[in-house]
DNA sequence: CTTGCTATTGAATCTGAAG
DNA sequence: ACTTCAGATTCAATAGCAA
């Protein structure tokens, strides 16, 4: 078993095209079984993103009932059930060294949790040397209310985003997360309803699953902090959410699922699960994936006529554009950003929106000319 | 000094009155020196109320920039510099103990941080038999952004709220909570502004303090877990906002610091502090903020599919959504704001009264379906 | 006195590719 | 593993000053 598993890894990193990652992965497929054992049997180092919805280990008391009487129907499978914080712990960091095997160097970690088992499995985390990016607020939009009047609504759940180590490239889709939050940067509080109505899948009529996911968390998730085309495992896969929305997204995906019953619903799920399309698929890119424009490039190719004079928006420095994409400014010359930030005294400056030119009678940043020339030179 | 202290312990359980109170706590001043020496000289069980804000262990790198140039003021202190995580636990289980110690049967400890420490914090207050009772989450109405689009905007803080133990009958001021609230159950999540403006405390014109917190988080803490005539210990008093707030709602108060100029700063303050009358409560607590919809929020949750098409009123251009809630019109993208001014040529455009869809056989602009959404999340 | 513009600032684990 | 350098990147609130 060791043995395929660690050719299964040299496979996969040899040559990590699609036809390949599906012979050495069993992808968009549901591992049935204990998710240690299941994962076990996968390959090191084969995995972009890991999203785990572990056993929150409620601790409940006895039977709760609403001020009316009626019964509140709250998680008492024996799943959630530990015997000590202790126990907890030990189930925690063994499934966490299977999933931190199972990571990319450069891959990254969901955990979603609630006060009574996310600090434990936080600092569980810090201690195997994951590093915590984000700590991510669930606000529910409509929570179940304190019946008791005993504490504050426990209105949030808690999800915690961390990279395999502190020198992971992890990925985080910026540009995607801002424009879908309305050009603000998405913050670390997402107001998202709980999953009820038509998404809360029944059996029998009663809820197939008592702590559903709703469909928009993992939306979030994946799209902030996944590519097209990756691969998401989910080692508690329920009724298969995180399975749901990656085929959606077109990101492969792995679930580990010990209940027949879970599967089956997760498996109906998934069939029924329509992918996007390539177009409705796309995202903002950010600049940083953008083709590179020297400044150079302007030059030469007449957008900007050496001897032109650049500007700051203030008219406080003036430079003077010379043949080689290199700008001249009385004694001092220097790149467009390396100038810049001599002139400022910063450590920095992006060249491209801190010289201005005149063109078409109107100030513009030379970043303008570059979107231009960007223009005219495609196709 | 064991002895001294032993003494107090019965002298208190025996007239737990409010001269013998005054006798044998050092109550409404601050204890200069180190918070776990200085919590040993208290007597056992004697306070009702612990609030704490230690160290957050940053571990933060080289400088940061803003965007504009300017240099971000950090917490380079040296209080918050910790050799490694055990470290910083070991430091954490100090304080604790005698902070249990201290704390009465039926008493409650606050406890707030970040996700730098707040994981381990849990664990430990756990390990230790504290009963957490709520996790709150301060979410920041005015976060620091992220500047360099790394992550999400780290745009909240949480507080963990236990009692001494799983039997203890803490105080949860329910009804007073709800009245504040606007006769709705008060919540997990609270939304504050941080503390600046006016509230700040400055020192020869520059903050007296990297970290101080606002008074309203304190006021509410104390208005919902202690009644008039408590006593609150602060072991990490800072500048004091703690003995501000106990002040002026009539609770006793004992602070522990070690830095001289925060001291001083405290001292003045709370000095100054005036007994506030109710009145003026419902004012200085901000309302649940109706949370702002982004157009992203209805792809995320299914209300308009990526894919689906969008015109304007007039038919005269036709634009994609796509998965990030961004809109593409032929080589065009953009969010629903700026394709649409975009396309118009104008310099702005509201793009949920411009867009519009098709949705139960009607067409519709999609602020329609904005109001929908908003009428399913909400309570 | 009001309005509008600019500058400042807050618990921050804050770049990445090429050489 | 190191250095170098192009160049990407910010939201809300408050204070101060000008109009």
């Amino acid at each position: 078993m060791v043995a395929l598993v660690k050719e299964k890894a040299r496979a996969l990193r040899a040559a990590p095209d699609k036809a390949v990652k599906a012979r050495v992965l069993p992808v968009n497929r549901i591992l049935r079984g204990d998710c240690i054992e299941m994962m076990r049997s996968l390959p090191d180092a084969s995995i972009d993103m890991i999203f785990a919805d572990p056993p929150y280990n409620l601790q409940l008391g006895g039977d709760l009932a609403r001020p009316d009487g009626s019964h509140v129907d709250a998680v008492t499978n024996d799943w959630d059930k530990f015997s000590s914080f202790a126990a907890y712990d030990t189930f925690t960091r063994e499934w966490l060294a299977e999933a931190r095997r199972l990571l990319k160097t450069d891959g990254s970690i969901w955990v979603i949790g609630s006060y009574h088992n996310i600090f434990r499995v936080g600092a569980i985390l810090q201690d195997m040397g994951f590093w915590i990016l984000n700590d991510i607020i669930w606000r529910k939009a409509n929570p179940m209310p304190n019946f008791k009047g005993t504490r504050f609504t426990n209105a949030h759940e808690t999800l915690i985003w961390a990279s395999k180590s502190e020198k992971s490239k992890y990925t985080f889709n910026y540009r995607a997360m801002k424009t879908l939050n309305d050009e603000l940067q998405m913050r670390s509080d997402w107001v998202l309803p709980i999953c009820n109505g038509q998404e809360r899948l029944k059996r029998n009529g009663t809820k197939a699953h008592p702590t559903q996911k709703p469909e928009a968390l993992l939306y979030r998730v994946m799209l902030a902090t996944t590519n097209k085309g990756d691969v998401v495992l989910d080692p508690f896969f329920g009724t298969g959410t995180t399975g749901a929305v990656a085929k959606r997204l077109g990101r492969d995906w792995i679930g580990c699922e010990r209940e027949d019953s879970y599967i089956e619903v997760a498996e109906e799920r998934i069939e029924m699960a329509l992918p996007l399309d390539e177009s409705a698929l796309a995202t903002m890119q950010s600049k940083r994936s953008a083709p590179k424009v020297a400044f150079g490039a302007l030059v030469e190719s007449g957008w900007l006529a050496p001897g032109a004079k650049v500007f700051d928006k203030k008219r406080r420095f003036t430079a003077t554009v010379r043949a080689d994409g290199s700008l001249q400014a009385e004694a001092e010359t220097g790149s467009i950003h390396g100038l810049g930030a001599k002139l400022q005294g910063a450590p920095s400056c992006n060249g491209w929106t801190f010289w201005h030119v005149e063109h078409e009678g109107e100030v513009k940043p030379i970043d303008a000319l570059r979107q231009l020339y960007l223009l005219a030179v495609e196709d």
